[in-house]
RNA sequence: CGGGGUGUAGCGUAGCCCGGUAUCGCGUCUGCUUUGGGAGCAGAAGGUCGUAGGUUCGAAUCCUGCCACCCCGACCA
């Protein structure tokens, strides 16, 4: 009998979490402190969001350039909030070159006639570096708008790192626009907070809250920063995408003017907005369970395997060819489709090894079928099993994934539905955090009970929702006088 | 960065207290038999015991430093 390591998502989730991530071969730990490897299969994911999210920048106007990993530290520290803000977590390059350690052979040191005059920051975001580019871009209001994403690589030296969802390094994109008056930032942050939030919702089946931070939430360096947050399946939150109105900030600290209509010179809005390869842990803490990750169909790299279930050579071939009709008619439906043809693993293994992975749907073939013209046709988030003809197979398969991607949707919405709750009490309120879930709770608007509520309860405002209804209340903290409820949770 | 834990073959582990170069399962390879939910038998390969020192005739085992990972904190866009 294998031995198969089971875990429990109900008993200890961050092990479970561990594990998917590692027996689903997303992504492993590298040799590099805080630095994950990402697997094949995991970066495949990645490369669907990423070609998703592109079309979406695109149709929205923007394009993709690239801007340098080092930035000098003079421009670094130009905006300083922006700068203070990061300043505890950035990687700093000191020396250019190495050479051989004279006291021990065949090892290298710093050459220490090699120190930069200045040293370079190792990004943890562009704003600075572009910020500087675009002054030398932008003189009149006819330069404007610019509308520029980068996929990129940063680093943030993180304590504690976790695979995808905090890590020292990590992939995003990040967006940066400038604009020639502040309404037309203000819509740009917006529009890239809806991109957000319908690629979460569509491609990525999970539900999120858009909403505005805090002042003690908001980026170092923005205005406003705007966000979506989604609730993971232990009932905390996390921060899935943001979204900043930097209002004329950086144009201050980087100089950028422009001349306008009138003549009259003006400092450049700004915004910045980006999602990082952190989406990947919210994918599977959203939807994955005890057998193992579970793909919304827009985002898997395979979306149908197909088993073929044999006994001899003969039968082989005959199912081989039988399944590599279905294949092709799906793959030219636009469904990636793999076929499991290897003859040492028994199906039992290759249906499990799937679940594993992910793969939405899974067809079952065997001399059985072919006899009766039928086809076995499993789907991975329910696990329900079906017998269906050979004859509709194509058309079923295309309505299964289109099922599936709702159903994940809808599981996840109505989940937070339930672990949402309103709450009028520091009683309720703690029940709620202990039990993990998002508290709709009135708060007085004050930073300071803010930061009472998070060093007694550990739990933050995640976010005070778009559109939110006010109603007038009373803090529940602090008693004092409030206009509406915000959105609490323990947060990643 | 603090507190606790772990590190032995690709994976999971026994051995450690009480020193004598390593156990078992899975996986891998070969052969035969199997295949509708994690196959069986037979044979084989695979290990600087995280790493660097120290103690010792002898270290996986004892001591020290370092590294990595896990859990809990602190930190966190």
């Amino acid at each position: 009998m294998s031995e198969f390591k089971k875990v429990n998502r109900s008993e200890n989730y961050s092990e479970w979490y561990n594990y998917i991530v590692d027996a689903a071969e997303l992504a492993q730990h590298s040799a590099v402190k805080g630095c994950m490897v990402i697997k094949p299969y995991g970066y495949a994911i990645w490369e669907k969001m990423q070609a998703d999210l592109d079309k979406r920048f695109k149709a929205t106007g923007h394009s993709n350039a690239y801007f340098p990993l080092f930035i000098p530290k003079s421009l670094f520290e130009a905006e300083e909030k922006n700068a203070e803000g990061f300043a505890k977590e950035c990687a700093v390059v000191t020396h250019y070159r190495l050479k051989a350690d004279p006291d021990n052979k065949g090892k290298l040191i710093v050459d220490p006639e090699a120190k930069l005059t200045e040293e370079l920051v190792v990004r943890p975001t562009s704003e600075a570096i572009i910020w500087n580019t675009y002054r030398g871009w932008i003189q009149s209001y006819r330069d404007l708008p610019i509308l520029i994403n980068q996929w990129a690589n940063v680093v943030r030296w993180e304590m504690r790192t976790r695979l995808f969802l905090r890590t020292a390094e990590f992939l995003w994109q990040e967006g940066h626009t400038a604009h020639a008056t502040k309404d037309e930032a203000i819509a740009e942050t917006t529009q890239m907070l809806k991109v957000y939030a319908s690629f979460a919702e569509d491609i990525m089946a999970m539900p999120v809250i858009q909403g505005i931070k805090t002042a003690n939430e908001r980026f170092a360096g923005a205005d406003e920063t705007f966000c979506i947050e989604a609730m993971m399946q232990d009932g905390k939150a996390l921060q899935a995408g943001t979204s900043h109105f930097l209002g004329q900030n950086f144009a201050k600290a980087f100089d950028v003017k422009f001349t306008g209509k009138d003549g009259k010179q003006d400092y450049v809005w700004a915004t910045s907005w980006g999602v990082s390869t952190r989406l990947m842990g919210a994918l599977i803490m959203t939807h994955s369970d005890d057998e193992g990750l579970v793909l919304p169909p827009k985002l898997a790299p395979i979306q149908v395997v197909i088993v073929p279930i044999f006994r001899s050579e003969e039968d082989f071939l005959a199912i081989q060819e039988k399944a590599n009709n279905i294949k092709s008619e799906l793959e030219a439906k636009g469904v990636s489709v793999k076929f499991d043809g290897r003859d040492t693993l028994k199906p039992g293994f290759k249906f499990a090894e799937w679940e594993l992975k992910g793969v939405p749907v899974r067809l079952a073939l065997g001399m059985r079928d072919i006899q009766n013209n039928t086809i076995e046709i499993a789907r991975r988030d329910t696990k329900e099993k079906t017998s269906t003809s050979m004859d509709t197979v194509v058309d079923d398969v295309m309505t299964l994934l289109t099922d599936i991607q709702n159903n994940l949707y809808q599981r996840a919405l109505d989940f937070r539905t339930a672990k949402t709750k309103v709450v009028n009490s520091k009683e309720e309120f703690l029940k709620v955090m202990d039990e993990g879930g998002f508290a709709m709770a009135h708060w007085d608007g004050s930073s300071e009970s803010e930061e009472k509520i998070k060093e007694e309860y550990k739990a933050t405002i995640r976010c005070i929702p778009l559109n939110n209804p006010q109603e007038s209340g009373t803090c529940f903290f602090t008693g004092n006088t409030s206009k509406e409820r915000v959105v609490f949770a323990r947060a990643y």
